[in-house]
DNA sequence: CTTTTGTATTCTGTATGCAGCATTTTTTGT
DNA sequence: ACAAAAAATGCTGCATACAGAATACAAAAG
């Protein structure tokens, strides 16, 4: 097995040079990340400092360090003496998320609607455009990827750093939800056709419209995960 | 002035044992953020980990996790090899935060109105009837703590842990700020009004009128501190 | 006098070592 | 054989040590 650890290695592997260009710590964090994420570490597993970093080739040092930051975020829980778990959920706990987030995106329309310029708007409905191809073409990640992308990026249209932030935030620990609820073909049409609504609001600039679309599918998003819980 | 806060007792010292019985990082994340909160570390300071943790009395190892912590909250902000500085925000930055607390707050008081004991209630009033008599006693440190206190019970009313945790992060942001904003006494009046006013929609669970004060507030709070920026 | 370059110092980033607490296993008493 | 106590194991929490990067300083060249 090769010593030297994925993470200490360059994403596309391309020729010499400088091992790390970014510092350890965001890689770290972001590799945690993605690990409960996608359930490698799943809720309640304890962070082992010893055996995950000799897994990761890193110290305890900067592993713990990262563990910080993400309890932090809210993505792990720290037990004092005992070290750190893996934060669950409960449905409730869920459904309060998904209950911010769609007045947090309430929000973020109106305010892109007032804001946003054109060509950001147009940015956005392109990547609305690829999303509808990934979905005609049934490619359920891409796809599922693109939806996040959007978004973020009607967010992002509002100019409001703060309002960013907390989004990607709640994003981030629902993402684990999102990534197991697969919902069934005759939902995932109503998805895009709440979709296809959002751009035509955002694009006519219409914010109550946007606003209630956005709250809207929010709200089935609901409906669709809360069976998988 | 005590030089040497009592973080931990040193090893020096022939006293018995230091008694330690909440975790150093606790403490540490605590009295970091009272600093940068209260102003002893400015804005745009670098965060010097030798010398902040000889101050404190600790070692760097846990006080780069504590400020890899608040890294994660939005105080600090890191640097890549050159450790942390206070996070700096502009005027824009506070009126975002404000824009965006007032949404929640807004969304906190309808959903108190909804889901509040009414010993909940009670409990709440009496804050208040606290804070009315700091106002009319003059005790400005109190009464400020006070209507903290207040606006997060209310957000505590509505037993959304998420939305908790959001109202919390964005205050502590905005504690600083508020910190510095000493208005005069007709605009005190004013805001006191508005308390009232909120306390008698609470307990009459008036959602629409609830969210309705609770916006003003946060809106003229705004107006209050605009200037000192 | 200004600019540049080489050197020294300081600070961050990471690894390692040690002590104390938790938990588990073994031992001992009934 | 079972329960309780005691020892042993493993892990966390903190401190220290070391290496590399960045900055500050100084000397030399233009």
């Amino acid at each position: 097995m090769d010593e030297t650890s994925a993470l200490q290695r360059r994403p596309d592997g391309t020729g010499p040079g400088p091992i790390r260009r970014t510092a350890l710590h965001d890689t770290l964090v972001n590799h945690l990340r993605d690990m409960i994420i996608e359930g490698d570490l799943e809720p309640g597993t304890r962070l082992h400092e010893g055996q995950l970093g000799e897994q990761l080739g890193v110290s305890r040092t900067p592993l713990r360090e990262a563990i910080k930051y993400l309890a932090s975020e809210g993505l792990v829980e720290l037990v004092p003496s005992r070290g750190a778990v893996v934060k669950r959920f409960s449905a409730k706990d869920v459904k309060d998320m998904l209950t911010v987030l769609r007045t947090l995106e309430e929000l973020a329309g109106k305010l892109a609607c007032e804001v946003a310029s054109d060509k950001d708007i147009v940015g956005v409905r392109a990547l609305h455009d690829q999303m509808i191809a990934c979905y005609k073409s049934g490619d359920r990640l891409q796809y599922y990827k693109l939806n996040q992308d959007i978004h973020s990026a009607i967010v992002g249209l509002s100019q409001n750093a703060a309002l960013g932030d907390i989004h990607i935030m709640l994003q981030t620990r629902l993402k684990r939800i999102r990534f197991i609820g697969h919902e069934g073909p005759e939902k995932w049409a109503a998805a895009v056709a709440e979709h296809e609504e959002m751009i035509t609001a955002l694009e006519a600039r219409d914010k109550e419209r946007l606003a209630e679309v956005l709250g809207r599918h929010l709200f089935n998003a609901w409906d669709r995960v809360r069976d998988s819980l």
